[in-house]
DNA sequence: ATTGCCGGGTT
DNA sequence: AACCCGGCAAT
């Protein structure tokens, strides 16, 4: 190892100042490991699970294919090496991760807050892989960069040969530890299982998304090399009830598009309202970031995403009706605008009586 | 801070 | 009834 280690430096320092193989060198060995850490463990089987399918996908630079990487997300991945300031988390090098790791955890474990209502949310950096139907995230840089370089690039030396073209097919993703953990926990019962029937690479799973045919890909061999496999959880035994509810989610996004014309078609029209696809999408995800929050340079949520948002949303069905529990509270509050919004306080005279007298809306009504 | 509106007034 | 408003909850 320590030739290899010395010849790389050798090398790299030779061929050109930037490259900074090095310290990923060092990382490599690491990088096996770095789950031990045990505040980060139970977040690892959930992210794998997940990369199996839903997580991929598959970003950004799609378009481009492997051979054109694009400068901007370079810069990107080689911040977390020089500003430390940042995640801390970033450089994979040393270990460095453990001070920022110890860092969550005593803000997150002590209950040193008073009001427990609002957590602090603890954020964590990881890195994810790029390349198409490739979801792997890991925690480190160098970690994801042998990862690529080997799977993806095909290169089986071992961090030498870096022409930093690694750079170019991952990204950094800050991620909140506590959603995520549990949004991806109840996630993954049912991802597997059920909603992909077809394993490997479902090409048209569900209709109801137009998704654009963003085919034509690579098609490497998933990888199984990493401290994961992707595949059955134990979890996944509990799919039986979860079919049905899937038919659920289905028939509450039929309901949906119906009901946002029908609230419109009152006189007043105060413009716009577009509906169909658009207007499903967005109302489920509503309900739906809750579970699963990320933050963070994802750099294209769009497209391919909303298809994810498919899957958690019917997880939200089986864990809790999220209806009900507001709804009986108080009548949720009607969306769209009221006499108020849309005439303006100085127009109180146009209002419908309703809403002079600070009572339910009836001209608008939801 | 603003908005929707329930519960509870007063006329 | 018709009308008004304090105050809460959601945004």
């Amino acid at each position: 190892m320590d030739k290899v280690t010395a010849a790389m430096v050798l090398t790299s320092l030779s061929t050109s100042p930037l490259v900074r193989s090095p310290p990923v060198k060092v990382s490599d060995g690491l990088s096996g490991s770095w789950k031990d850490n045990g505040s980060v463990g139970p977040f690892t089987p959930s992210s794998n699970s997940s990369s199996g399918g839903y997580w991929s996908w598959s970003a950004p630079s799609d378009q481009s294919n492997p051979s054109t990487p694009s400068p901007p997300l370079s810069a990107d991945s080689f911040k977390p090496f020089r500003v430390p300031s940042v995640g801390g988390v970033g450089p994979g090098p040393a270990g460095p991760e453990d001070p920022s790791l110890d860092d969550q955890d005593g803000s997150s474990l002590l209950f040193d807050e008073p009001i427990p209502r609002k957590r602090k949310n603890s954020m964590k950096v990881m890195f994810k892989c790029l390349w198409k139907n490739c979801g792997k995230v890991l925690s480190t840089a160098a970690g994801i960069q042998r990862h690529i370089r080997t799977i993806h690039l095909g290169r089986s030396c071992d961090s030498d040969c870096s022409d930093g073209e690694e750079d170019f097919y991952y990204t950094e993703i800050k991620l909140n530890t506590d959603s995520v953990a549990d949004g991806l926990s109840s996630l993954s019962p049912v991802s597997p299982s059920v909603l992909c029937p077809p394993p490997p690479l479902p090409p048209s799973p569900l209709p109801p998304i137009g998704q654009p045919p963003d085919a034509h890909r690579p098609q490497q061999p998933t990888d199984t090399t990493e401290p994961h496999a992707g595949g059955t959880t134990p979890l996944s035994r509990s799919a039986p009830s979860a079919l049905y509810l899937i038919h659920t989610d289905h028939a509450y996004q039929a309901t949906a598009p119906v009901s946002i014309p029908s609230s419109n078609s009152n006189s007043a029209g105060s413009g716009s309202t577009s509906f169909t696809p658009t207007n499903s999408s967005s109302f489920s995800i509503s309900w739906q970031s809750p579970p699963v929050t990320f933050t963070g340079n994802m750099v294209s949520p769009s497209k391919s995403q909303v298809f994810g948002e498919q899957r958690s949303q019917t997880i939200a069905v089986l864990s809790s009706p999220p209806r009900a529990t507001t709804a009986l509270s108080r009548k949720v509050r009607g969306e769209g605008k009221k006499c108020r919004k849309v005439y303006g306080m100085e127009n109180r005279d146009m209002w419908c009586t309703a809403c002079r007298w600070k009572k339910a809306c009836q001209r608008f009504t939801d």
